[in-house]
DNA sequence: ATTATTATATATCGATCATTACAGAAAAGG
DNA sequence: CCTTTTCTGTAATGATCGATATATAATAAT
């Protein structure tokens, strides 16, 4: 870290990402110590100078996780020129991320602190925060698809947020319970079958935004 | 428990209903033994002469999830006449229970054990195993409505199922998160939006199970 | 070479975890 | 009555929890 002093003998970007596999596969409260630092190889002391804390490691464990799949989530719907196609994207992008040899299966957001114990008031404020935030996004991609006119005006954009967001969280518990890919992926074009129903106006609306 | 002996001073049934409240709150892990013995009133070596063990006491609470609010689920879709109605009834009997002013929200058998930890593999194992049921059972009504003539041939069904339980898996973190009854029940009407497309002949298949 | 600074390894901290020994209390059977 | 049986309350068990004290090793600055 510093530029005097004996210099630190592990990777802290390497640590950090076991770190968040750990997390990922096992929860924060399911996580132990020793869980980390046998992970992690290195000591406690190591993990805590370079840290902070269990739950500090943890924040810095979900910062990398929404920079990195996170990220290549959200690109995707970032993308895409229809609205459409955006959810898709954002639904699709996941159903791989999901689903993968190496990784945990699953979103670590999604996964996290959905119990709300003594010890992670704070910890699940900010996960809580982060999932809804997810609703926004999507909200916003849609209401700017309003306003271009590809989808119709008065359309409920947040409800439709909520609904495809609902869907990838489910499909993060899908895959946790084993779902391949394929299944994730059925999964999200049986939802985005509801697609033009979810227009005012009823189906056939006249835009860019349809499924094909 | 026996006819001899000093007789039990606390209710059984109460007891358990309170321990099925606080692990539907916190979580398995996440409920402490002082959690349990406060709750219930009752100090740990009745706990432990009546349950057995903490974990024995857990699937003693899911049982009784099941055998409440899960037959209330299963029973509502067991009473519809058709097909998209049982659906219907599935996810909207599930947003009702999802989120009530005295019970915890969301679903307890779908949000307990989603990580796999170093002590929770039994455990973890026999809610995989339920929730799995739910698709089966959704699958089995689903089947029996292709074999009724009111879904076409070759539907898909456990497809179909997947992304219904898909969508009530969704609708217990999104009820964890804060999401209304009104809010839940419009995700589920979202999802139902996409019967229609999940025939294989596409829309506007002729038969009683339709949306309208 | 000496000092200052930082990281590491080992060992351990008090707190909390689930579980249980133990002794006394409350019932039924004799 | 006394014995047997079962439950309750208190206190303690060993294990594990997250977090650190301590001593030593490794670097830069002087």
């Amino acid at each position: 870290m510093a530029d005097r002093g004996r210099p630190r003998t592990f990777d802290r970007e390497q640590a950090l990402l076991r770190a968040m596999e750990i997390f990922w596969e096992k929860g924060f409260e399911g996580t132990s110590m020793v869980d980390l630092t046998t992970g992690m190889g290195i000591g406690a002391p190591s993990l805590y100078a370079a840290f902070g804390s269990k739950e500090e490691l943890f924040r810095a464990a979900v910062a990398l996780y929404v920079s990195t799949d996170g990220a290549d989530i959200w690109g995707a719907l970032a993308k895409a020129e229809t609205a459409y196609g955006a959810i898709e994207a954002f639904l699709m992008e996941s159903a791989q991320k999901f689903n993968r040899p190496d990784k945990p299966s699953g979103c670590l957001v999604v996964l996290s602190a959905l119990h709300a114990t003594d010890g992670n008031k704070a910890l699940r404020a900010e996960l809580v925060a982060r999932r809804s935030k997810n609703t926004t996004n999507l909200a916003a991609r849609l209401a700017k698809a309003v306003k271009n006119g590809e989808l119709p005006p008065g359309t409920d954009v947040d409800r439709m947020a909520r609904f495809y967001v609902t869907v990838q969280q489910g499909m993060s518990i899908q895959a946790r319970d084993g779902a391949d890919r394929m299944m994730l992926e059925e999964i999200a074009r049986s939802a985005l079958a509801a697609w033009g129903s979810l227009a005012p106006n009823g189906v056939r609306y006249v835009g860019a935004s349809q499924p094909l």
